[in-house]
RNA sequence: GGUGCGGUAGUUCAGUUGGUUAGAAUAUCGGCCUGUCACGCCGAGGGUCGCGGGUUCGAGUCCCGUCCGCACCGCCA
């Protein structure tokens, strides 16, 4: 037997026990006559102490050993004298009498501990040593606990889990797909899952009716803080469902996640808000509700005073800063660069500063009066000691500009609390969206996302404006989740198909077996997915997901630790039927 | 594809207007130390300044190119 207990059970109570311990060296702190080693495993640390008097042998022995190394010890359990009350074996220690080395380790290259002092791409490269760390090994333990809980509520409630296949068929709608060659039928390709949506759906025609899957999904995009090529999702799917039985039942799984993993409890229905509203009151289809500084349209208001920016502007919205009327120069200076970088992309910014005592003062004084700015002010229910900031221009753009400062002022302010957690439904996004370039409409969500029923005769004169019966989770300013209820109509589809410029051929080639499946009996269903990454982060309070993946990839899709994306042996691509040569000149 | 920031000791960083032998902290190694837990004190070793080219009497510093990392935009039904 290696061990009797683990590095963070021990205390009080064990005292005068023999015990063995194994894990490894986390410190340890020669003092001459005496010696302490900090031992650490998966479920904490416990102090060993040698002493030079009792035993110099084997304090001798003990100092000699690196950080990192693999131990074995046997020692009586102890009460301090000086007691730690930092962690909890804090009151104990083990008097050692047996070391038994049981394996070295090399030097790492950084200190594994809580604030280390390695960077991304070191701990990254080394991140089996990074996982020894105590955040980022909490940072798993939390994922696996959100799963369990997951888990258990969904079969609480009839869902069966059921995994579906990763080789599955490429479809060039959406995301791009990483493909798989195949070779015993050479010259084709599998494509890993961008999710698993038409599967789920054949699970609902297959009479399932509740189906769930914590399950990988892969998109050959470009990655960002939230974004991995691989990532996971919590996949679901009802049968003989309308929107309002998705939306209260997974409201119920986001309340129990919340009080199981985090211990916080909603007494309220999450809010709802249709996409056009929160569109135009924070620029955003996720917008980060735990403050408010809404939008104020003032485009009817502030034209015509030969301001030419203004006049000449297809939107004009401002926001109100609470309390910054007293901002210097160099933080509306400050604020303008913001607006002003190219991933924003706004002109410039117009501020009225509202001050304590009443009088107004703005960046754009040439062209308005005091009482201009005052009726701007009330608008925008201002109050003295306010800022209002202000944006003008293309309507989409400008929108979404205010948004980014939003956001930056809600940063500045202090206003993104970590601890508050503020979920909101957002629902009635429209069904299609114009590509300018490509010059057809695109599905906003996926092809099988059933419109709005009152919606659906201007499928055929008004595609733009038909909504959609789908629906994003948003918490905290990040989309948590989002699904529909589908087309389970022969009719309806083909509509669909039609305003997404499909011939029937060509749904037929990339859909059939879906289309076919409807044929026998489809139920009426919806479901929903959420990025399972984002929300372990999420209550993890971290914008980033990669410290909440074992093994994550870099920006550039790159795992450097298994160093791949590789090449393979010239034989791999001749089984294939793979040849390179093209790619090369 | 694009924008911004960065690459200097094992690690995290500083390095002024281009100018002597490139520094600090931490880690490591050696010495001292019997109650430490960010132990303390004394000492030592440790550098292809990402790579290539250019300007210059002289480049970590300026210019051009390139590679890599992070954040973001495009992209992500």
């Amino acid at each position: 037997m290696y061990r009797t207990n683990t590095c963070g059970e021990l205390n009080l109570a064990a005292a005068g026990k023999k015990v063995t311990l194994c894990g490894w060296i986390q410190k340890s702190r020669d003092l001459g006559g005496m010696t302490f080693i900090d031992l650490r495993d998966r479920y904490g640390i416990t102090q060993l102490v040698f002493n030079m008097e009792v035993n110099s042998d084997l304090c001798s022995k003990a100092r000699k050993l690196g950080r990192e190394y693999v131990i074995q010890v046997s020692g009586i359990v102890r009460e301090r004298s000086n007691k730690n009350p930092k962690i909890p074996t804090g009151d104990i220690e083990i008097d050692v009498n047996e070391i038994n080395v049981l394996n070295k380790s090399e030097l790492p290259p950084f200190t594994i501990e809580d604030e280390t002092d390695g960077g991304e791409e070191l701990r990254m490269r080394y991140r089996y040593l990074d996982l020894r760390r105590a955040p980022v090994k909490n940072n798993i333990i939390l994922r696996h606990r959100v799963a369990q809980e997951v888990r258990k509520y969904m079969d609480s409630i009839g869902f069966i889990e059921v995994e579906t296949p990763v080789l599955i068929k490429s479809t060039p709608e959406g995301a791009r797909d990483f493909v798989v060659p195949s070779r015993m039928q050479p010259g084709t390709f599998y494509a890993l899952p961008q999710s698993p949506q038409t599967l789920k759906q054949l699970l609902m025609v297959a009479g399932f009716d509740k189906y769930f899957q914590i399950v990988k999904c892969f998109r050959d995009e470009d990655l960002r803080a939230d974004r991995q090529p691989e990532f996971s999702q919590i996949d679901c799917e009802l049968s003989f469902v309308e929107r309002e039985d998705i939306l209260n039942t997974f409201e119920g799984l986001a309340k129990y996640l919340f009080k199981q993993v985090r211990g916080i409890d909603f007494d309220e229905p999450f809010i709802r808000m249709p996409y056009s509203q929160a569109i135009e009151l924070y620029g955003s289809d996720k917008p980060d509700l735990r403050f408010d500084m809404k939008f104020n349209d003032l485009t009817s208001i502030v034209k015509g005073k030969n301001f030419v920016v203004f006049d000449s502007a297809e939107y004009i919205g401002g926001i109100c800063a609470k309390d910054c009327s007293e901002y210097t120069r160099k933080q509306t200076d400050e604020l303008t660069d913001f607006v002003k970088r190219p991933q924003v992309g706004a002109k410039g910014l117009i501020y009225v500063k509202y001050s304590v005592d009443g009088s107004l003062k703005s960046s754009a004084d040439k062209f308005y009066s005091p009482e201009d700015l005052k009726k701007w002010a009330d608008i925008m229910n201002a109050a003295p000691g306010d800022l209002l900031l202000i944006l003008a221009g293309e309507k989409k753009k400008t929108l979404s500009a205010l948004s980014e400062l939003r956001l930056e002022m809600g940063n500045r302010l202090g206003l993104r609390k970590k601890e508050v957690f503020v979920p909101l439904w957002v629902i009635d996004f429209p069904l299609v969206e114009w590509d300018q370039d490509e010059k057809r409409f695109f599905a906003m969500h996926h092809p099988f996302t059933s419109p709005v029923p009152e919606d659906l005769p201007l499928m055929e004169t008004d595609p733009g404006k038909v909504r959609a019966n789908a629906y994003d989770l948003v918490i905290n300013g990040v989309e948590i989740g989002g699904g529909s209820i589908r087309i389970h109509d022969a009719s309806v589809q083909k509509l669909m198909f039609k305003v997404l410029g499909f011939t029937e051929t060509e749904a037929e080639e990339q859909f059939g077996f879906l289309l076919n499946a409807f044929k026998y009996g489809a139920p009426p269903h919806g479901g929903i997915a959420f990025g399972f990454d984002r929300w372990a982060a999420m209550f993890g309070g971290q914008d980033s997901i990669r410290d909440f993946i074992a093994f994550p990839k870099n920006n550039s899709g790159r795992d450097v630790m298994l160093d791949t994306p590789s090449t393979i042996q010239q034989k791999q691509l001749d089984e294939l039927m793979l040849d390179l040569r093209r790619g090369k000149e």
